[in-house]
DNA sequence: TATAATCCCGACTTTGAAAGTCGGGAATAA
DNA sequence: TTATTCCCGACTTTCAAAGTCGGGATTATA
């Protein structure tokens, strides 16, 4: 079971971006610095935030890119799944019902890993991530 | 975010030796052949599973694999982690402490999300898969 | 004692997706 | 007009998962 780093390089921006544009749009290349992701590889990753709604771009000199709705109304889960990194954790890729009981005696327990793991990423915000930086958010709600 | 097929042949597999090795050893090929694996990759799975003490074999002609302990003492975080399969969500590798604040502000978030995943799977054993072959286990108790 | 079944093992090849790169086009502030 | 920046598709590189292979060791059984 993995995470890419593709999944943490768009959470990371993002919270990057939460914090540093407030006031103005910030340019890939700042984000990039900061946070240690290749200029060009981030530039993709931003493409499809922005393209799911996550980001707003503005193009030309002093352009760049802020975050497309208030911090509490993006959550972990939204921007995973914006670059395709959302879990589903079935072999069958139908998150239920599957022909074969004997080979997927298993499928409930993938589906209910992916429910579970949702439920977790969803309830996280942006804004939680901002205020407590480094504080693992432990005892949070679970769905 | 990503499981593999080799997390979900190794629990598949030894959901199969639950129910069919109560008697005698199970050899690869049977099992391999009712849950659609390459025998010879599942070998390989085996090997490791039993490195782990997960699994008991028999050589020999009639010889097979049966399960290292009772049902109800085999969570699928054991047989993950056995076969390398298990979380690890954090990109510093540790799952606590991480020097540079700016750029691990989700360091917290990863760790959570390993701790939270770790207790759904290690709280479901072997005996419950058995005996629920296809509900999901969704009101689990989690951790 | 042979033979077939089976576990056992390391090394190898194949495959596919993630990770990263590149060159050029379009918009805009200064 | 120029520098800055977003924008885009296509491309290469990298690496681990997935799968294969050949041969050795053990044991029930005929």
């Amino acid at each position: 079971m993995r995470l890419t780093s593709r999944g943490r390089y768009a959470v990371s921006a993002m919270v990057d971006l939460a914090r540093h544009g407030a006031d103005e749009p910030v340019c890939v290349a700042a984000v990039a610095r900061r946070q240690g992701i290749s200029p060009a590889y981030l530039e993709r990753l931003f493409r499809q935030l922005r393209q799911q709604g996550l980001l707003h771009s503005t193009r030309g000199a002093r352009g760049g890119y802020r975050l497309g709705r208030g911090v509490a109304r993006i959550t972990v889960s939204d921007v995973l799944s914006a670059v395709g990194e959302s879990l589903d954790a079935t072999a069958c890729g139908s998150p239920d019902g599957c022909r074969d009981d004997e080979r997927c005696g298993t499928h409930g327990l993938w589906a209910g890993l992916t429910r579970h793991v949702e439920g977790y990423l969803g309830a996280i915000t942006l804004a939680e991530l901002d205020t407590q930086p480094v504080a693992a958010p432990t005892t949070l709600k679970s769905a």
